[in-house]
DNA sequence: CTGAAAGCGCTTACAG
DNA sequence: CTGAAAGCGCTTACAG
């Protein structure tokens, strides 16, 4: 029975069993071999008395924590929580606990976010945020914890990388729509600053290519990755001399707000225009008519970054940072 | 400098200023007061040497992790993040770190996350998954840690409750409709097995018994929390022979099949018939018409939750269990 | 106002 | 195949 008023603890199984305490921590951990005899007594006095492994006192010796951690711009944004999904898919099952930042600015600040999570030792930290410098992953690399990256070149050295491929996500969204029978086929951008922005009018341009189209800049409008801004994209399009039959849009808010343009002017979808976004938001499905789009594989990617964390964490790789590209997958709907 | 080659202790610190690790411990947790000189010396070697306490040695030694975990029943519902988020305002700044355990049948079982926690020694647990039993409150609250749920009652003693007024919620629909002087208003709910279904009705019929409105049960049919039962359910309601000019859904999911069901029938929304959801999810807003809904306050409940844990963790409430509830607000919109 | 020392509960080199 | 003992880096009663 366990000890009143007192956790019990490897010494009060070592005493029940009759062994020393250096055999009960080699039964656990496995780490040499134990007479099956005294191992059965002393699972067995384990098992009566309760007995819990503290890990606090296993990371102060082993010098790990056995905790990974999660960086997001925003826990809000339906991709991040499929993430952490897809980590703790993985993780879970082997004792990894995942701690899960919100680096929303102006509210918490990365650096103090990343701080605070060398300060709590974390062993391996999953960064998502976009507005992340080589000072953070520097100064997470330096800590010791293994990084993990959802953007950026492997070749600093930091760490893994973990991402899909938009361009070809957006390629095939252009090459669906060839294959409809459309061929003036016009894009709504994001901003071009960013990341997304810029693969995925790249993938527009690859999927023309590709279909042998010719690019035609009057097809091609840049905005915001926000709803107004497929209004506007949209409303400038239709007024612009090249009519488009169809639009991809860089996002499903671009979207959206396309959809709010072209039932405005009466233009049924997809039979005058076509529309296509991207990202799979849970709206997208919701909207009349559904919405064509491109399913970013989110808790795929969440999988991966947690298995390249295990690879460095439990299964002592230490060879060069790796650059997994995951595939998009398109989900032919309604509106094309 | 840091030594090379090893952790810069509080030993280290001490050396460097020419005092005892009591005293660096003193100035670190200001549990008694140093002489100002003192303390300048010490601060200075900290900064000098950058020392960073080590989390594992310091909950070994207070028995405590300053860990906190936030258990959901899928990760993926976009109310959980925002409960998450809510959490972190909160605890973040207090150096708590917030693990996120998403308990997802089939693949993770609740049992399985909760001891995982316990193993963990979490100091605090809040519980949202619905299908959590006595059984593992009873197991948290036992182990000691503090245990905080989103539902049930407070008289079993195992630990705070925070919740919205889902009937309150309700009832302010149905205000609303009748002040835009709708009459016949419907409800259509989900399983009235669940919690939420049970509580949405009762703030239908609260809200119509408040405007002195009959409770007519022709105009209430029962299905499913989904876009199908939203279908059926207004199907179910146009053919019937009492025909409603409103239609309360008692969640957004709800509405949106209802308004596949009314577009199909080739009615307006609101011209011939106003229709609201509830919860406020993302594609609330971006349908056409936009839905009038009801936001339920999940980052608010998140603080609520992480103060109630403060309050015990930090600041020594040892009172009894504490029932709080959040007001939920009403998001008028071109449904109604 | 300050310090010497015990001890939190483990793991692991060292020894047999 | 097994054990005695050191030590991971802190905090805190005890003492002065």
């Amino acid at each position: 029975m366990p000890k009143v008023g007192g956790r019990v603890g490897i010494g009060d199984v070592a005493a029940a069993a009759g062994v020393s305490t250096t055999t009960v921590s080699h039964v656990l951990s496995g780490n040499r071999p134990v007479r099956a005899s005294t191992r059965a007594q002393v699972e067995a006095a384990i098992r009566q008395l309760g007995y819990r492994p503290d890990p606090s006192a296993r990371s102060l010796r082993i010098q790990r924590t056995e905790n990974v951690a999660l960086v997001v711009p925003d826990i809000t944004n339906p991709f991040f929580p499929q993430l952490a999904a897809g980590m703790q898919d993985i993780l879970h099952p082997e004792g990894y606990l995942i701690s899960v930042s919100d680096a929303a600015l102006p509210v918490r600040s990365l650096d103090a976010v990343v701080q605070h999570l060398l300060d709590r030792r974390m062993d391996g930290i999953v960064m998502a945020p976009h507005f992340a410098t080589s000072v953070h992953h520097t100064r997470i690399a330096e800590s010791g914890a293994k990084l993990i990256r959802l953007s950026g070149s492997v070749d600093d050295g930091l760490g893994d990388i973990v991402r899909s491929d938009d361009a070809a996500g957006v390629a095939s969204v252009v090459h669906h729509l060839v294959e409809r029978g459309y061929r003036r086929i016009a894009f709504i951008n994001g901003e071009e600053t960013a990341e997304p922005g810029r693969l995925r009018i790249a993938g527009y341009r690859l999927g023309l290519s590709e279909a042998g189209l010719a690019y035609d800049s009057r097809l091609v409008h840049t905005g915001t990755f926000t709803r107004d801004g497929g209004m506007t994209g949209a409303e400038a399009l239709l007024r612009g001399d090249a009519r488009p039959d169809a639009i991809v849009c860089a996002n499903d808010l671009i979207a959206v707000g396309a959809m709010d343009a072209l039932r405005r002017r009466g233009l049924s979808i997809p039979g005058d225009i076509a529309l296509t976004g991207y990202d799979d938001i849970e709206a997208a499905a919701l909207l009349s008519p559904s919405l064509t789009t491109v399913h970013n594989p989110a808790r795929e990617i969440g999988r991966s970054c947690a298995r390249l964390l295990l690879d460095r964490l439990a299964d002592g790789y230490d060879g060069p940072p790796r650059d997994v590209v995951l595939p998009n997958r398109l989900i032919p709907r309604e509106s094309s």
